[in-house]
DNA sequence: GTTTATATAATAGCTTTACTATCATAATTA
DNA sequence: TAATTATGATAGTAAAGCTATTATATAAAC
């Protein structure tokens, strides 16, 4: 017997689902590889066809636009987050074991998951990091909002919030101290390799100093004064 | 007599100076506004030309396209943020103090600064918080930055990385305190009046609250232990 | 085993974006 | 007066961002 990994995505993010095809699959497996490759501004449906082997108009089939692809992709992401902060907190009751162990999973690269096989984890995380902001820095946030397409990032924040509200009750900035966690693994990240003197940690590019960095900030903040 | 303020712009962001002419400063101006309008992303040369009553290709003889254009326009914002606050807190030595008048300056709306009429300080705050992280989440980052396009930002960056040492010699991470001061900055206010949820401050949406949580979050970090 | 539905391929076409080039003209400056 | 410089007017091109139509292959339903 074989369990499978399944993410039930957002209707409405998509035209027809992609998991349910093989163009589908390879549409948003070699998706995130080009975007990985040429960056997301470069990227159009037509190059993503040819990449493929396919039309552009068989991937518009799928995706309304390369935005809406770009939202998928992302709230596909932070739902495998999520699934993953479940599974490795799971049976601790430690606040502060498990918040370390969310900010390891948040700053540090993975390593390939085996169980989607259609998606290569490592360039995901490296194209989150660098055009995951993008999905909302537009004029269409609150109309995107209210389709939920944001649902699985808010979650993860709500998760950690809850988490740092078990740590320390009286803390007053929870849900604010959740998302400076997960953007600042993002662009610490990013400043880290791209404009190495916005942080400490140009001469070594060592991730794990970027979870230092992070731990230190949260406990710090949220340690019962 | 009338101290004029100007700030030297890196020759390499713009073809012609757009300080030097008539038209070059209403490009400025009006793009600041047609993109707080419409966006970035549906923002073009030719609807700003037609937004000041000139021609595509007269836009295209100050810039080279819209990407540089937003460097410029942000460029100029943090050469503007690191004059206010040099200025603000000149004969200040309480590192305390400096940090704290920062933080109000980064994330609390301007008043329309007087002294430079052709733009408008507050809308220019507001593109700044969407936009800005699209001038180096791009593929052309590290040849951008080696062009210096970003050096208004980096010297920011170090200058309050500075404070934090006068405040505190010991701490490990000044430079990413001081770029998460910044970005988060922008972010939670983003947040607050578009994805409420990521923050604690949906409610009563008023700036002043993020100024507590980066106070809080930066003087926990950095208190001697 | 034929009908029907579904997925894809192939092609065409249309509007907008993102530029480049050329020529004329008005206003300064030398 | 000549020479620069700034702008305007116009044209044109390649690519991006779509939509539509028709054909075909395959699988599911009857």
């Amino acid at each position: 017997m074989e369990v499978q990994f399944q993410i039930k995505m957002n209707e409405k993010l998509f035209l027809r689902n992609p998991e349910h095809t093989e163009l589908g699959k390879k549409i948003v497996q070699h998706s995130i590889e080009l975007i990985h490759e040429i960056g997301f501004e470069s990227f159009t449906f037509k190059k993503l066809a040819e990449y493929i082997g396919t039309t552009e108009a068989g991937v518009y089939r799928y995706f309304d636009n390369k935005h809406r692809l770009l939202i998928y992709i992302t709230a596909w992401y932070w739902s495998w987050v999520q699934y993953r902060v479940l599974f490795e907190t799971k049976n601790i009751d430690n606040p502060e074991v498990k918040l370390k162990k969310i900010i390891k999973l948040l700053a540090k690269t993975v390593e390939d998951d085996t169980k989607t096989l259609h998606v290569n984890e490592s360039i995901l995380h490296q194209i989150i990091i660098a055009e995951a902001s993008k999905t909302y820095l537009t004029k269409n946030v609150t109309e995107n909002n209210k389709d939920l397409f944001f649902k699985p990032y808010k979650d993860l924040c709500a998760l950690i919030a809850d988490i740092i509200l078990v740590y320390n009750p009286k803390y007053k900035y929870p849900r604010s101290l959740a998302s400076t966690i997960i953007e600042m693994a993002q662009f610490q990240i990013f400043f880290m390799y791209n404009l190495p003197s916005l942080t400490d940690f140009g001469k070594t590019k060592n991730e794990l100093n970027v979870v230092s960095f992070l731990e230190d900030l949260v406990f710090s903040a949220i340690r019962k004064k």
